[in-house]
DNA sequence: AATGAATGAGACTTCATTCAT
DNA sequence: TATGAATGAAGTCTCATTCAT
């Protein structure tokens, strides 16, 4: 008891530099390991206790910061989607070409998904347990989508392609990675993101494929 | 209570019909159900009282039939995913052009998924509960994607694709449209097939996208 | 575990009189023993688990014949109303004197309201856990009371008297003897019913209260 | 932090305009927040979040004010007591009469029950969770009804009758119209005490009422 | 006087599973 | 083959309370 509070105290402490900290701080710490397991174990197979302990804390202390699991879900699954969503910005910064710019976010969404535990969950087709927070959870992601619709509008596709299907592909085809990629592959995430992306340049106007069919 | 047995099972006999099994019939009925419900609630939302339920059983009947609630999952997968083959391998019968019989698989498999609630299941991304099964699984799985394998083999692909990624790529890209297609919409499952080989239709041999990069 | 179901199995064994029994019987006891914790402890103050362990079973074995701790205590509620109104009915069988039918009939409502533990839930005001149930309660309690209704319609009371409201002070009155009657006071219940039903009957018809005020 | 202590401390300084306590103060706002809360929901039903979310407090800080749930209990309830109480006596000073005197205690008596939710806890069966206070409270309750025994003794009673007994059954019968008032009824407060009265009035000495039994 | 963060016990409930009949 | 009754572990969440600041 006193020493659990201290070691939490302490921790803090050294964490700080001289800031206000406190809540925020452990929010932060909280959504961290809450990703990491949700990631690996899957919502229903992560219990509230398991997390709390992960954190340092019990399990009735998790309450205080989330008002249930669904919404600390919720939290994480933001949280992932707005790093993913960074880096992806991040990385198409200055890049003027379409196509360039195209596959260096592709890059930049398929290492923030295969790198790291925390953001795996975002391929999640959701388990019906989180019906009730479904489009909070949708709404993040379609911001993430749309991001991905600006970067495909200006490319010079074929002209008998839907873009919209089209980023539905894209993605589709990257995020599919999280299934079956190991990291001990000799492929790293940025091979893979360049494969796919390899593919679909071969979609540009004038391309050849009138013959078909 | 002995009375009790021997009327239900009179009345089972009268049902039957002169029909051969009994246990496999049985068997089958709760693969079904059990089908629908993994599909539409998915491993954990399901309890074996539901499937029971379902079946017209009580809840420790199933245990007659299959040992453990993850056998019975691995049985229906494996049922799903032989169904899926099948389709597959039917719709496929007697088309020799390599694309069009690319196409023809792929709007099978997708119809195969997107119709009917009982295939859904294809996707999971499996929970760690089915750690223990999760060879079976993948064996299934690796099975049915060897038949694609066997398609695109013939496909005259652009030279600096890699075939195991192509495979990987489509089937990402297909199998992706169960996490936002709606039967309701206006497009078919064949035209989301469609337009994903459309796509990568111009990835083929000759195809000019020789001056990128 | 063995020990447990042994337990349970030889009781049961040797309650049943070579009938059918089985689960019926087990609701009864369960009844009888939450009956008794509810109107010691209240509800909230009465756990599912020891109202299981009263019965000899586990707490999720309540939930076999109990879909919730609700259900039960309307299951209860409704034994105990039920049991009250036995009582009377048997209590004024016979009897043709309206004044005499009423006192014996607030004998037997006070009796079986003090004897027993069982039956001291009645005068809950039911706590808002219950609100979802409450419609069933106060129904249940409703048909208890239109009784009294049709034993105080022939009573010759004084014209300037409600019977409605003459019907609920009875019942108050009665009724808060919960309140402070204790067993082992030389008063018996019977005395008490028999006191308020004395008070009462100055108020009949020609009665010379005419003077007041 | 620091900071917010002190805007905070400042504001209040400001809203209290020279009035002299804070403590006391704050202890009254409490104990209104908790009758209210006390009344609509029980003891059980009524976290103590919540009394201090009521007085714009965090849960934390009513333990400055009150040692426990319970003995918050009691003080809320040793107050209603008591305003019920200064309610009666307020509402019989100067009445010479004994029945007018009686009838009117009751009506003020019914009143403070049925008006404003403060005062519906009088009523409470006191759920086991509160044997620890029990005896405070009971001495509570005793004290308001050594009031009612002061009016009941110059009460020209029919001979055969208990006034102890009496007592208890008008309390009974009055507090009893907590379980079934409600307010839109077009029964006011004062009617139902006056109709408890009128029928016990019909009990005065020389009533004929000898030829029962 | 009050805050905020944490405690830890305990509540109800669900569920896969067992096994005698 | 199927039933019905029970198991027992585990899960989410609530709550009174504490205490350093």
């Amino acid at each position: 008891m006193g020493m659990a509070r201290t070691t939490v105290r302490a921790r803090r402490d050294a964490d700080r530099a001289g800031a206000d900290a406190g809540a925020a701080e452990r929010r932060k710490q909280i959504l961290t390991e809450a990703g990491r397991l949700f990631a690996k174990q899957g919502f229903e197979g992560t219990s509230m206790r398991e997390i709390a302990a992960a954190t340092g804390l019990l399990s009735g202390s998790l309450y205080y910061h989330f008002a249930s699991k669904e919404e600390l879900f919720v939290a994480v699954y933001e949280a992932n989607i707005r790093a993913v969503g960074e880096a992806v910005e991040g990385a198409i910064e200055g890049i003027d070409d379409p196509w360039e710019c195209f596959e260096a976010a592709a890059i930049a969404h398929c290492e923030a998904l295969l790198t790291g535990e925390k953001t795996s969950i975002l391929d999640a087709k959701f388990p019906p347990v989180l019906a009730q927070v479904r489009s909070q959870l949708i709404r993040a992601r379609d911001e993430h989508e749309r991001l991905f619709d600006r970067l495909i509008a200006p490319l010079d596709l074929a002209a008998d392609i839907d873009r919209v299907l089209f980023r539905l592909h894209v993605l589709g085809a990257l995020n599919s990675a999280i299934l079956w990629y190991k990291p001990s592959s000799r492929l790293t995430p940025a091979d893979v993101a360049r494969h796919v992306i390899k593919v679909l340049r071969y979609a540009r106007q004038g391309a050849a494929t009138a013959e078909v069919r």
